[in-house]
DNA sequence: ACCTGAACACCGTTCAAGT
DNA sequence: ACCTGAACACCGTTCAAGT
């Protein structure tokens, strides 16, 4: 019997391998690039190996997110209720900055995988440690909405990525834009101003992001020492 | 010479035909059905016929966002900056639940396009009418990120959608979630109680969306009022 | 029983051939 | 010059044939 040519399968497929391959390709390629046959190609299987292992693309990209939050870290214990809670929020996004799909992949999912709800648990459990009604809980925990995991919709991601143009073209836009929209322009101009630069590097994104969970949070500790109730 | 059979091509294709009818077909069947083929055979032309009225898919979704973004109402002139901006959001909300796709295609859009510049525009100048600084309009325009546009990333969108099984089945699940993730279940049952069904119709999502939106409009009333300033 | 190549039913878009 | 059918380079997934 002749020999046969040893195929180079190093490790043999698992669902956790899959997984952590997903991922790491999202993370170098972007999520959109990440197809069952381009992800086969990369393990170095046929495409149909990898439905031993995730049933759909959908199973797939749930395992993802799986992968992504249950990295989530931040648990402080011990502390109050606001620093608890905050401390685990800024963790979830660390976690979140590192792959800039999960955002956009926790969104397109329908239902929260386990993972998902064991932080959202972790993060419950700190409100009602800190003394929140169940009442009060639920609502504060809609009003966080996606900002609990570390991210939020922002609506114009980077203004200053403009295709290069001629000087005169951009003076041109430049004007155009300030006459329709005089006020975002001007918003748009004291901003690159404070931060010492025409076309800036943007606005900060920790920056705004702690900037609205502090008034969230300073909000809900109002409403918490005042005894809010949504049925008065 | 033969006569030519009639075209029953009622009306000659033009971009607004074309958007009018995209955002009654995501209407109708849902963003993912609507792809460029179907949409052309909906219309009664060949797909390559599109594309001198739109130059791609992603300029098609574009044209949709403007279509719905231009609809939206709410400006009441002369009340104060709070009432303003509040009436404005909500009625952006009310424009984007009657096209229960648009949310999803603005978060997908990379830039803002010509009327989501108009209206952000239009709220920026409620909150400078009202005396706010560049610097304070800023941060809450920040804050406030998709909220603006009447949408927020809920996390559990429907949790009563779960599969119809059997009672036994249903019951260990329920147990099983109690026990893995007790304080999202509590949260979830209170709710259920509250509103005195088992398998509730889930959360209202008016109220959690005006919840928040106080909650944000107070805070920053409270920092205007107090001359805050990011650089102190 | 397991594995997998080919096929199916789609995409968005290019392009060359036809009028 | 305009229009459009066929083709290209992909998808996710099914399925039957091969080992």
């Amino acid at each position: 019997m002749p020999e046969q040519p040893q195929e180079p399968r190093r490790t043999p497929l698992s669902r956790d391998r899959v997984l952590r391959a997903a991922v790491a390709f999202a993370d170098g390629s972007g999520i959109e690039a990440l197809s069952m046959r381009r992800l086969a190609q990369e393990l170095g299987v046929v495409p149909m190996a990898l439905y031993k292992h995730v049933a759909s693309k959908e199973e797939l990209l749930d395992g993802m997110v799986e992968v992504v939050v249950a990295g989530i870290g931040g648990r402080a214990p011990g502390s109050d209720w606001k620093s608890a809670v905050r401390g685990r929020i800024l963790g979830a996004r660390g976690a979140l900055l590192a792959h800039t799909w999960a955002a956009q992949v926790i969104r397109s999912r329908s239902g929260p995988t386990p993972a998902v709800l064991a932080y959202l648990d972790s993060v419950i459990a700190m409100f009602r440690a800190g003394g929140f009604s169940l009442d009060l809980t639920h609502h504060v925990m809609h009003a966080l909405g996606s900002r609990v995991l570390g991210f939020t919709e922002e609506l114009f991601d980077d203004p200053a990525s403009t295709a290069p143009q001629d000087e005169r073209a951009q003076a041109a836009a430049y004007e155009e834009m300030a006459r329709r929209y005089p006020h975002v322009t001007e918003l748009a101009r004291s901003v690159a101003h404070d931060r010492g630069s025409v076309i800036g590097p943007g606005c900060d994104d920790a920056f705004e992001f702690a900037f609205a969970l502090d008034l969230l949070l300073d909000g809900f500790e109002r409403l918490h020492a005042q005894g809010w109730n949504s049925t008065p």
